[in-house]
DNA sequence: TTTTAAACTGAACGAACGTTCAGATAAGGT
DNA sequence: ACCTTATCTGAACGTTCGTTCAGTTTAAAA
């Protein structure tokens, strides 16, 4: 029986790969990465790595990395679990947060926070929203609306009175758009980043 | 004089291009992309394009977009300032909230939250934070750490006494290690997805 | 309307691409 | 030790790549 490969080593190349040249592979590229002398040698690990969802092949023959190469974070379970063993760590998925939050690209916006309006939500002042356009809310979906002419950040509501705004902070007060509503999107996601 | 390019709708011409094909485009992909019967016609608003950063051109003469093409979420200023007009949209910065947030990939996990020990801190129950590996926390980093036997979140805390760990939460104390602390990660940002 | 220069066409070039094939290599089973 | 077979080498192939060039087209300026 001839030599067998080592597929945990090739997807580590592989992330080191895109991580300098930050686009994919070709079969020459591939063969010195993976140390053959011959493109032809790459073909039996590339079938691998096909099959596991690293690597796809386009109709012309080019080769593309997936997310679980290119992602840049990996899942984990829940901080109680916490971190795995180095040895068990190769084998763990790679996700991209992109693809992971925004489902719409063209339709997708982030926004600052400002003000405390929706504190008890969750959302500080400074933190990112990731905002939707398009899609009718539904109750207590976090909108971005404007109201008389201001836009503001708050949760969608109805009854039979009509359409009203709640924040989530009990200083401020429930609104009832007077003249005017336009609603701009809803919130999908919150993104807090640390310095 | 000659004619003039309309570089906007080239842009917008890109976006979708990624969007179908999910890699960089040829020569000949953009010359039919743009219109053009020739591969020639296409070097003209490619100079432009790579001025204006939205492409670059690898040694080997190799094109490959820059996140403003696939980047997935327009960047926009505070929620008060609302939604730009369709006409101004175009112009949008477009950037890829991997690299917002991740500096270095290889480090970078991501752990759901379990508990309510940090929800002072807006970090609730189901969200997700991104967690750093390897350096050392500095005061009032919140930190994934492993306290006698079992991980935890927490702000990280020093003083004459030893390291000491805090809840932001008033129905918990203040933790001081008594056996062993070993230090996952620090968190750097949280996420929280809205179904 | 004429002039003019940028934009575009169409063809050609060498280089690099993915693919294929015959033969050499090397490790595991016997 | 020998046999077997998947792995690997090295070379060749047709295709597509980015690039270049001479010549045509086109729209704005004169």
């Amino acid at each position: 029986m001839p030599r067998t490969i080592n597929i945990a080593e090739k997807i580590e190349q592989l992330r080191t790969f895109h991580a300098i040249e930050q686009r994919d592979p070709t079969f020459a590229e591939l063969a010195e990465l993976f140390g053959y002398r011959s493109k032809n040698a790459v073909y039996g690990p590339l079938q691998k790595l096909i099959q596991l969802g690293y690597i796809q092949q386009k109709r012309s023959g080019r080769l593309t990395l997936t997310p679980k190469i290119t992602g840049s974070s990996r899942l984990l379970g829940t901080v109680q679990a916490g971190f795995p063993s180095p040895a068990e760590e190769e084998l763990i998925d790679t996700i991209n947060l992109d693809q992971y939050l925004v489902r719409n690209p063209e339709a997708t916006y982030l926004l600052t926070v400002s003000g405390d309006s929706m504190i008890e939500a969750g959302i500080h002042p400074g933190d990112i929203v990731l905002v939707e356009k398009g899609n009718s809310p539904k109750k207590n979906d976090i909108i971005i609306a404007q109201v008389d002419g201001e836009w503001t950040m708050k949760y969608f509501g109805k009854d039979k009175q009509g359409v009203y705004l709640d924040p989530a902070n009990k200083a401020y007060q429930r609104i009832r758009p007077e003249r005017s509503l336009s609603i701009g999107g809803i919130v999908k996601a919150v993104i807090r980043k640390y310095s």
